[in-house]
DNA sequence: GTCGTGGGTGAACGTCTGTGCACTCAATGT
DNA sequence: ACATTGAGTGCACAGACGTTCACCCACGAC
């Protein structure tokens, strides 16, 4: 039996702008962000609409802390991603198997998160597009450092890592869209997942070959 | 001077869904089809609200046809590869460099057709998502077929084919997206091109190494 | 113990939404 | 010449929308 503690102000100013945010994740989950109302929102957490503005000033700023928190779940993959590749350093094989391991846990543990960037990523509001636009971007540039530190990629420009990190996020946004598109159905999932591993085993050895015979 | 022709009934029926599909497409254009309504795209045409129902009956109706209608666009540009590719058949960079430049000149000339397949890709009605998707799946296949054909790729089993359909596909949508973002500065559009060019050689390189190196 | 702050309320507003129905009238088939 | 058809009209409705305002009253600071 658990005390059901006073609960303080703060505490209590939290817990409902939390429930907002799940409310409003949930609910443009088959739509977007620029077909939400606020009365929706606000039905579904049990406050009346006007209580809405007590947290967030529209829907737009509401979109605007989804995006923070959805990138904050993206980082941790990167995190988990990065301790790995320290560990493990060596054998691309295996660095790919795990990389790719993780990116299907993350999605399936925070759907919800990575379906709202793929969304909002193309049809949010201009500036939630903006944003997640820019922090995509950053992403490309930390694994375009990330790989210059690997062993055996010396041959590669600062272009051609560029370039190659668009390609590896951008088949890895890819693989995240269906992975939630297959969402419970484990086959499926497992399928996809084998599917990223030979991508991205097939776009490693590419690019290493890549300044050898750049010619054609 | 133009005679002004009788116009004859079906005629006339037609270019007012013409100019329904045109409005649509303009209007959703910085949001989504789920965020359109009958009445915003009556009013852009200049017909009463209640005509729309002439010829759709509901928004989810004309995103079906606007479906068929940027599959089309997009068919018309599949053929278009195709035709050079039996034209110059050889040099996979020639190949590669001409798929980029037929790329970037139908994604700018229905631009509109192309960001509406990307947008509502992901944000669109679910019955039109599932649309999308399902064509899109059908491009893959068809690509594979046409990668069968190709010189070079005997070492590649059916799996290996679909995979690298889905990489190959996956990359070029991406790629269109950036050009849509992209959209009137030139410089940018160049690079996007090149850097889908050197992904698209990346691609092909590894896959060419893929069976006699698949151990690491 | 008193007072101010602030999360949540409830009614009211003007606007926009989808849809129903009866209507017009020019192009068409006979 | 006449009757039919159907694209487009005009009005009306009920419901959802964002936003305003004055109002509570429990908590926390003093």
């Amino acid at each position: 039996m658990s005390e059901t503690r006073p609960e303080s102000r703060l505490e209590r100013k939290e817990r409902t702008r939390r429930a907002i945010l799940d409310a409003a994740l949930e609910l443009c989950e088959d739509s977007s962000l620029v077909a939400l109302s606020l009365r929706q929102v606000a039905g579904r957490v049990g406050i009346v609409p006007t209580g809405f503005y007590r947290h967030f000033e529209s829907i737009e700023s509401l979109g605007m802390a989804l995006v923070d928190e959805s990138f904050a779940s993206l980082r941790a993959m990167l995190r988990d991603v990065r301790r790995m590749d320290r560990d493990f350093s060596g054998s691309f094989a295996v660095i790919v198997d795990r990389s790719v391991e993780i990116l299907v846990e993350h999605v399936a543990r925070q759907r919800a998160h990575f379906a709202f960037i793929a969304r909002e990523r193309t049809a949010g509001p201009p500036a939630v597009r903006d944003a997640i636009r820019h922090e995509i971007d950053l992403c490309e540039r930390e694994l375009a450092t990330d790989l210059a530190r690997i062993p055996g990629t010396d041959a590669w420009s600062g272009e051609d890592l560029r370039i190659l990190s668009n390609l590896i996020v951008h088949a890895m946004v890819s693989t995240a869209e269906s992975l939630i598109a297959a969402a419970g159905r484990p086959a499926m999932e497992e399928q996809i997942a084998a599917t990223a591993r030979t991508q991205l085993r097939m776009v490693i050895i590419g690019a290493l070959q890549w300044r050898s015979r750049a010619g054609d």
